[in-house]
DNA sequence: CAGGTCACCATCCCTCGAGT
DNA sequence: ACTCGAGGGATGGTGACCTG
């Protein structure tokens, strides 16, 4: 295990007073060596005295590591050879006595020169273990190793295999996200450029004319006491919006650091207002540690009494200790005057913030590291954090989707958010974060210099790490606390960034498959559905809705569900709207064909009164027309429904549907919408008028009720039609006996689930007869066209 | 121009208090 | 105990505006 014992503490206090805080140990044929650029940086930063120190230092553990190694390697693999060919400078540290050594992170990229998050106090209290070690050992066969791994493959726990498994897997990872973030960096570098002078204009605080999100620190000279400042920083807006997450001591100074950080044309802010509750997020909450030395400070700020809302964290050490009291206090600041918080381009698409092209699997969770090209250092996060991370962050999603991290979508598919004129103002916004949907979902570390980036992500890392320490010392008050600041951190970053965009990089298979469930689901859509009026049965739906919506969304909620199916709805709505003044308007059939991508994916709900024409928009204070069911479409004299959804069959068309000449119908007039046809027994269509004003044929009363119907999920899309018998009720669908049969015996199995997997089921045959309608199920054809694959 | 978003509005349903 | 109406929440439709 290593450690800093051992080396003289003027040693080590020049050795982070310098800067420097990165090794390398790299593995050559002639066993360990500390590569040249970390001797030579080494030199010129230290003193000579030290140095020499902590080479000699270093070069005893190398020594110790190469001795260890040999062994190892002779026992395992018997092929290599002893050491013997190291290079001189080299062998001048290896061949010290000196103390064991941590090694904090890489010294190998050009781009990093400074930042570390640790600290000297940290690391002289370490008694690191080597699990705990960031130590990287490059090994010119496998690359970067872990130490911990490493050092189990030295100890023959970590066959060959299994660690070069281990370095693909990580070297896989970095590359995704890597290539993320490059284009992320690319995009928001145009963007700058792009905005720039607009920005100098209205961000009079030049440090924040980037447009973009990051983390404001000088890490290199963090110290224990230092704070740190994580803040969003939106650059357009002469009212902005501040997430701030700070490290710090005194309470007192904190506070203080409120104040003066108050100025309203500054400073970001946040303002959101519930459109109709008059909800405002104007809470402020704050984890105070009593004591208000030595111990823990978080702060939870949404919200400032100043009209300064922000989120703060305050927090010396990642640690709270079962003797420190600590307090939650909730400060509702009145009185506020709302600001709107508006955002631009440039704010939407943050700069990327992670760099995994050099992930190593044994840097530390979150190393902040500056990088010269872009002046901006990057946050790393380990690949195994993000591989056993429960949180959900936005690196496990870049995997997922095409687009760059922080970018919205470009997929013609995408629902991308494109802004809005009333987001921007953010005014009177509801509560479900709409207003700011394209707000970065980044926090920025602010203090000196240089910049660098902290996603909320990365401080919900922080702050789970911060919780697992806090379970390891038995302080079930500070997990709680930490746990309640996550919570609240959780929802800041709901409504501060629903990200609604970032990660629907336009999957239209997504939403197909969206769509598929929730016409699954008619207790959500279908007005006559029995179960349409019953709350638990819809909140599950929705449960479920939600949950897939999660795939390409972590943080949706049900209020985003809602948003997104009225989104598909709207749309839909409009283009049956244009569809039918194109027909009615006589256009050619070309321009009477839907054009919404997802047009077709939607048509079950023209079995909705509300999406066929006639329906007008009741006035208030008139007369409530009662929704008419399908049956009742004759009633308006004026609107005839063969005539009145674009999709209906038209007369002639009526005639394909009658049994005696067969029930085909085109493939492209199944696609497009779902066909009930009422029809006379004579092969006439039924008086829909009559018998709604007879009233003594009615859908339930035929035994055939449109809800049920669709309930089985076999409305949609399907030409259905309803024979009538002379005497007007016997109605039955025209299925053949062989249909019946292979119904019934689906309906027993059906029968047979639990509720929950009925659901299930409905969306998979639902899906399978849809594809079917499309024809697109195939046997072995390799192609994935057919989502049936997916229920099977 | 397609698509996303939101304010505004209509409607339905539920709750609750007042009146009978 | 029952009825009735006001109030509010939930849900959905419409139109306008926005972005890419």
């Amino acid at each position: 295990m290593q450690t800093f014992k051992g080396m003289n503490k003027t040693t080590l206090k020049d050795l982070f007073n310098s800067g420097f805080e990165h090794f390398k140990v790299s593995k050559g044929p002639n066993g360990h060596f500390l590569s040249k650029k970390c001797q030579e940086k080494l030199k010129t930063k230290l003193p000579a005295s030290s140095y020499e120190n902590v080479m000699a230092w270093a070069g005893d553990w190398i020594s110790k590591l190469n001795g260890e190694t040999e062994a190892s390697l002779k026992a395992e693999s018997k092929q290599t050879n002893s050491v013997t060919e190291q290079p001189a400078s080299e062998s001048v540290q290896a061949a010290t006595n000196k103390p064991s050594t941590i090694i904090i992170d890489l010294c190998s990229d050009d781009d990093e020169d400074e930042e570390t998050c640790e600290s000297l106090d940290s690391l002289l209290d370490s008694e690191s273990s080597l699990s705990k070690s960031p130590i990287i050992i490059h090994d010119d066969e496998l690359g970067d190793i872990d130490l911990k791994d490493y050092a189990d493959h030295v100890d023959g726990k970590l066959d060959l295999k299994t660690l070069k498994t281990r370095t693909i897997k990580n070297e896989i990872i970095a590359k995704r996200v890597s290539q993320t973030a490059i284009e992320g960096r690319s995009k928001a570098r145009a963007i700058r450029s792009k905005q720039k002078a607009k920005q100098d204009k209205l961000s009079p605080d030049k440090a924040q004319d980037e447009p973009t999100t990051r983390v404001l620190s000088d890490q290199s000279k963090l110290k224990p006491n230092e704070t740190q400042w994580i803040t969003t920083t939106p650059h357009k807006a002469p009212k902005e919006t501040s997430l701030r997450i700070r490290t710090y001591q005194k309470i007192k100074k904190v506070e203080q650091d409120q104040i003066t950080t108050g100025k309203t044309h500054e400073e970001p802010k946040i303002g959101f207002h519930m459109d109709k509750s008059n909800i405002s997020i104007k809470e402020k909450i704050s984890i105070t540690p009593q004591k208000t030395q030595d111990t823990a400070t978080i702060r939870d700020t949404v919200g400032k009494a100043q009209d300064e809302p922000s989120i703060e964290v305050r927090s010396e050490h990642s640690k709270l200790k079962s003797s420190e009291h600590s307090t939650i206090t909730t400060h509702k600041a009145p009185n506020e005057t709302t600001k709107r918080a508006t955002f631009d381009k440039a704010q939407e698409k943050p700069t990327i913030l992670t760099d995994q092209s050099k992930l190593k699997p044994s840097e530390n969770r979150i190393t902040i590291i500056p990088q010269k090209a872009q002046d901006r250092p990057t946050i790393r996060i380990r690949s195994d954090l993000l591989l056993n991370s429960n949180i959900p962050t936005p690196f496990e999603n870049t995997q997922l989707i095409d687009g760059p991290v922080g970018l919205p979508a470009k997929s013609p598919g995408s629902t991308s958010s494109s802004g809005n004129r009333k987001r921007k103002d953010c005014d009177t916004t509801p509560d479900n974060g709409q207003s700011c949907a394209k707000r970065p979902k980044a926090l920025e570390l602010l203090r000196t210099h240089p910049r660098v980036h902290l996603q909320l992500p990365a401080v919900q890392l922080l702050l789970e790490k911060v919780a697992h320490f806090a379970d390891d010392q038995g302080n079930s008050q500070a997990l709680t606390l930490i746990n309640q600041l996550l919570h609240s951190l959780q929802v800041a970053e709901k409504k501060i960034s629903p990200l609604p965009d970032r990660f629907s990089a336009g999957k239209r298979q997504f939403w197909r498959e969206f769509l598929a469930l929730y016409q699954g689901m008619p207790q959500l859509w279908d007005a006559n559905h029995v179960d349409y009026r019953n709350k638990e049965l819809r909140n599950k739906a929705y449960e479920l809705l939600e949950t897939k919506l999660r795939e390409i969304q972590p943080n949706a909620t049900r209020t985003e569900v809602g948003r997104r199916i009225n989104i598909f709805r709207t749309n839909y709505r409009r283009e049956q709207m244009r569809i039918l003044k194109q027909k009615e308007l006589g256009f050619h059939s070309d321009l009477c064909k839907p054009t919404l991508w997802f047009y077709d994916y939607m048509g079950f709900l023209l079995t909705q009164e509300s999406f066929q024409q006639g329906r007008t928009r009741k006035v208030r204070g008139t007369a409530t027309t009662k929704p008419k069911t399908m049956f009742e479409f004759g009633k308006d004299a004026s609107s005839d429904p063969l005539d009145a959804v674009s999709d209906w069959p038209t007369k002639e068309t009526i005639a394909s549907y009658l049994p005696e000449q067969g029930v085909q119908q085109s493939e492209e007039s199944s696609l497009l919408s779902p066909k009930i046809e009422i029809i006379e027994h004579d092969g006439e269509p039924m008086d829909t008028d009559r018998l709604t004003r007879d009233g003594d044929v009615k859908p339930e009363i035929c035994g055939f009720n449109t809800s049920d119907y669709k309930d089985r999920n076999v409305s949609t899309n399907v030409a259905l039609t309803v024979g009538r018998g002379s005497n007007g009720t016997d109605a039955h669908p025209a299925l053949s006996e062989a249909s019946e049969v292979l119904a019934k015996s689906w309906a027993v199995q059906y029968e047979e689930m639990a509720p929950t997997q009925r659901i299930l089921a409905r969306k998979a045959i639902a899906d399978i007869l849809f594809e079917g309608c499309m024809g697109n199920l195939r046997i072995n054809r390799g192609e994935t066209r057919s989502t049936v694959g997916n229920h099977l």
